[in-house]
DNA sequence: TCCAAATGTAATCGATGATTACTTCTAACA
DNA sequence: TGTTAGAAGTAATCATCGATTACATTTGGA
């Protein structure tokens, strides 16, 4: 039976802070996180985090990292099944990353300021990922003719990301009741995103073969 | 002959204040602003702006007032002429915003982050000016069949609004380098919202009358 | 001219990020 | 089993920050 009393060492303090540090961004935004307070609710002394991470920023690294990997897997469940229609894809893989900024605000601003935490190593990797992920449906949209062949895959990756990226920081940033009073926000991205995507389906239609 | 040494009085120093906090953001981001380095700009002790602004907030809130008249002046002035194609006038209001953003990144980055800074009074009056604006010219984009009369315009408003912003929070939060690594920014967000445009253009364009 | 309001200063408070010296525990080795 | 090196925590300290207060200076109107 283990001591009631806390033991002097942690045992998985790194991971508590950043799990602290996440509950403080989404009751309160990342402005207010400090590392004391962080300190604070994994029950340790001021300092103690310093021993796991050299710096606050450091700290939201982690936490940008932590929550990347999250994106990702959200990113990766959304597309599956791999077998269908390119464009069915890259919409849900645009929905899956609406509603997990939704679901997850702490996580998505982290993960969108990039001077605040940088992007490098596990967190870059995962970021392009999910580029290659977006331009290799449309690529693959093309070669069935769902696209037309000389149509700009690198302008419509960039478009899409953009779009999908808008509609999360307008949520986040809390631009939605300004930009669509009416209804709820999860709706009206999903019209957005699925108006975009079928403008893409058929205007860029390839004509079915001539003769 | 006015005295060489410093008068007590200021004379502006609530727009000494604002202006010392824009150079602030513009060099280190608005996490650094502080109210002691923005007195000490503007050579004036640390307590001094407080006689100007109840609250950091509050002065950071008058820098987001700022900003947005001066957004809104932009794509004002973006729009014109006022007598041509509506959607012309549509895109010429993105690039006006998104040229704005990349050239003012400091004033953009405050007027993004409604957490920030909050949307009242005439910020709020403002922002839905710039929404009424493109609003009217997709009607009478849809008036002039351009568009086709079942066009759902408000889904349209929001995803003009959201390409333009998701480039624009691009760009500010350095997600460039990543998303579209040759040529410069400028260069493929017009690109990007062109398409966008010209997707609207031709895929919703009411057919010509038949008989 | 004189005084009241406006504007700036100086001193101070509690909280923060960060560093240092010190203490306590853990685990690997003889 | 006992020792010990180092990992992981604490305590104390520093400069800086936002904010408040009491006080000083300037200004403009009665």
């Amino acid at each position: 039976m283990p001591d009631e009393s806390k033991p002097y060492h942690h045992g998985d303090l790194a991971n508590a802070l950043v799990t602290a540090a996440i509950a403080i961004i989404e009751e309160r935004g990342v402005e207010h996180v400090s590392v004391r307070e962080v300190a604070r609710r994994a029950g340790v002394s001021p300092g103690a985090p310093f021993r796991h991470f050299p710096s606050k920023s450091a700290l939201l690294a982690a936490v940008a990292e932590q929550a990347m990997e999250r994106l990702s897997s959200a990113v990766r469940a959304a597309q599956a099944p791999h077998d269908d229609d390119p464009l069915d894809q890259l919409e849900r893989i645009g929905l899956g990353y609406l509603e997990w900024a939704q679901d997850n605000p702490a996580h998505f601003e982290i993960v969108s300021q990039r001077s605040l935490v940088g992007l490098e190593g596990r967190s870059r990797e995962l970021n392009d990922e999910i580029r290659t992920r977006m331009l290799s449906l449309l690529e693959s949209a093309k070669s069935t003719g769902q696209l037309s062949k000389d149509a700009d895959i690198d302008t419509l990756v960039l478009s899409c990301r953009a779009l999908v990226y808008g509609l999360a920081r307008m949520l986040v940033d809390g631009h939605f009741p300004e930009w669509q009073p009416n209804g709820n926000p999860a709706q009206w991205m999903k019209r957005s995103l699925a108006l975009f995507i079928g403008e893409l389906r058929e205007h860029h239609r390839e004509p079915s073969q001539p003769g």
